[in-house]
RNA sequence: GGUUCCUUGGCCGAGUGGCUAGGCGGCGGUCUGCAAAACCGUGUACGGCGGUUCGAAUCCGCCAGGAACCUCCA
């Protein structure tokens, strides 16, 4: 299985049979948040795309190095204040508190919401601030190369001599004379030759906090930088996949590609991979476009837009059904829609555990299990993966209900297949409330207390009764199903 | 304006040159004292107009609408 997964190569706008550097082995990298203020529901998709990625990649065998950097140093901002001071330190005055503050602080919320959503923990979680020297370092050799310029402290790229030799723009289909007629003039960058040139290192202003001493300047690194020195640190001059949002092709992974091949004569990354947007009404949600809903928000149903609170395995379960290159609609009725879905794979997960086998199957288990697996090869499908285990659960329903059969070695099979998909490649695991794991014991022996005393009044036919107890139960968010047995319970 | 991309049934979303996902919702049925759950059945969906083809929603062209990027952004 593991030389049959295909991804699509950004690079190449097609879809490549996936082959690492290192045999056994892959080198993942992944452009992580920008940590100054709570992270909303678009930050969940790159998490949890490359977590499954991740996952994947492990379960089909390979030893995976994930790294995912945090960036703390903060991107120049280009608002209406004019400062050119960066986002973190901007944030920083305003709540009266040190950069490194507001970096922990938000940094922490990062890591709670992604333990939310069940996303491992990258191998290692470079900091931007944590590599100023080898961001240095990158600098110095892109000057001794002769693709930088410095003026007045600050270093610039030079992209018109790096165009002479390499090609920029082409990870985004671009080229510079495109460039060159569409690029924005903006103010204070007169020190640049060309309007396209990106930063390298900056000069600090005065009231510009975060600052490190350098050759050039007391200043802080240009904003792609980070990315380029921590990955080729970590995971080798040349590495198999760099993953981020669609949104971070250009310029960011643009330059990202410019600043490796400048310094080095040769490209880092094989494999680009880009996950699309999280919409709202058809737009982008983004930090800047102030239509964004935080995860906590989510989480706890506060926020005007939001009918109801959504748990945290809905949102991954959300993200999962559609294809990762695919935008996805934001609705509470697509959220609704994902919640019972998943309820409906968790309950057929739970049915499973009680199937009656017979001799003969009449269900198709290795079938199933391939198709599913197919899905996951071709870059990744989780949107038909998953359709693939709806096929499994009315399967599993069909024989609880007796209208299948199925073997002892297939249900083997079959728990073993859907036991690994949904829980160690999709991630997903039962949010059910507490009182059904043994943390509250006295409660579920009251409840099924209460629920035998309505099965004798079910006994009695004294319907107003047994209504009543279970109408008053539902109420309490206990909900009842009838067996044949008697009843089955969970909480709400 | 430039570059890239998208438009699928009530909603969300796969996918493919002919065999035509899936979820949610709706409707009908089975089961049940009634519910719930489950099961079964049910939708003449592929933005518009042309073209290529035996055959296109899928390929090509034009038009309409929308998006992303070009400026921080997941």
């Amino acid at each position: 299985m593991k030389d049959q997964l295909v991804i699509y190569n950004t690079l190449t706008r097609k879809k490549e049979l996936f082959k690492p550097l290192v045999e056994g082995k892959v080198g993942l990298y992944v452009c992580g948040p920008t940590v100054y203020s709570n992270s909303h529901l678009g930050h969940a998709r790159p998490n949890i795309t490359f977590d499954l990625l991740y996952r994947y990649l492990t379960f089909i065998g390979y030893k995976v190095r994930y790294v995912r950097n945090i960036t703390d140093v903060g991107h120049l901002e280009n608002e209406a204040d004019e400062s050119g001071e960066d986002k973190i330190s901007k944030k920083a005055r305003v709540e009266q508190l040190e950069p490194m503050e507001v970096v922990q602080k938000y940094m922490n919320t990062f890591h709670q919401n992604m333990r939310e959503l069940n996303v491992l923990p990258p191998n290692i979680e470079p900091r931007a601030s944590g590599h100023i020297i080898e961001q240095q370092q990158l600098i110095h050799s892109i000057l001794k190369n002769g693709f930088a310029y410095e003026v007045n402290g600050s270093v610039y790229f030079d992209v018109e001599k790096y165009n002479e030799k390499y090609r920029y723009g082409k990870l985004s289909g671009r080229n510079l004379d495109d460039i060159k007629t569409n690029t924005r003039q903006l103010e204070g960058q007169d020190e640049k030759k060309n309007p396209f040139d990106f930063a390298l290192w900056k000069k600090a202003t005065p009231e510009h906090i975060m600052r490190w001493p350098s050759n050039w300047s007391d200043g802080y690194p240009g904003w792609h930088l980070e990315c380029s020195s921590m990955s080729t640190k970590y995971l080798g001059n040349v590495f198999d996949i760099h993953g981020g949002g669609m949104d971070l092709t250009f310029p960011h992974h643009e330059c990202e590609i410019a600043q490796s091949t400048a310094s080095q004569g040769k490209e880092a990354v094989r494999y680009w991979m880009h996950n699309n947007m999280i919409t709202i009404n058809g737009q982008k949600m983004a930090r800047s476009l102030g239509n964004f809903i935080t995860l906590d928000e989510l989480f706890s149903g506060n926020h005007e837009m939001l009918e109801k609170s959504y748990s945290p395995m809905t949102i991954r379960f959300f993200i999962l059904q559609a294809h990762y290159r695919s935008t996805i609609d934001f609705s509470n009725e697509a959220l609704q829609a994902s919640e019972k879905g998943l309820e409906r794979l968790f309950t057929a997960l739970e049915t499973l555990e009680k199937l009656p086998v017979s001799e003969q199957s009449t269900v198709d288990v290795a079938g199933l299990k391939e198709k599913c697996f197919a899905a996951l090869n071709d870059d990744l499908n989780s949107a038909v993966a998953i359709a693939h285990l709806f096929d499994g659960a009315r399967m599993i329903n069909s024989v609880k209900a007796g209208q299948q059969k199925i073997s002892d070695s297939d249900l083997k099979e079959l728990k073993s297949f859907f036991h690994t998909v949904v829980f160690e490649i999709l991630g997903l695991k039962p949010e059910t409330a507490g009182a059904q794991n043994g943390s509250n014991e006295i409660v579920n022996k009251i409840i099924d207390l209460v629920l035998n005393l309505r099965l004798e009044a079910k006994a009695r036919k004294d319907w107003a009764t047994s209504d009543k107890i279970r109408n008053e139960l539902n109420a309490l968010g206990v909900e009842i199903k009838d067996t044949k047995e008697g009843f089955e319970w969970s909480l709400k």
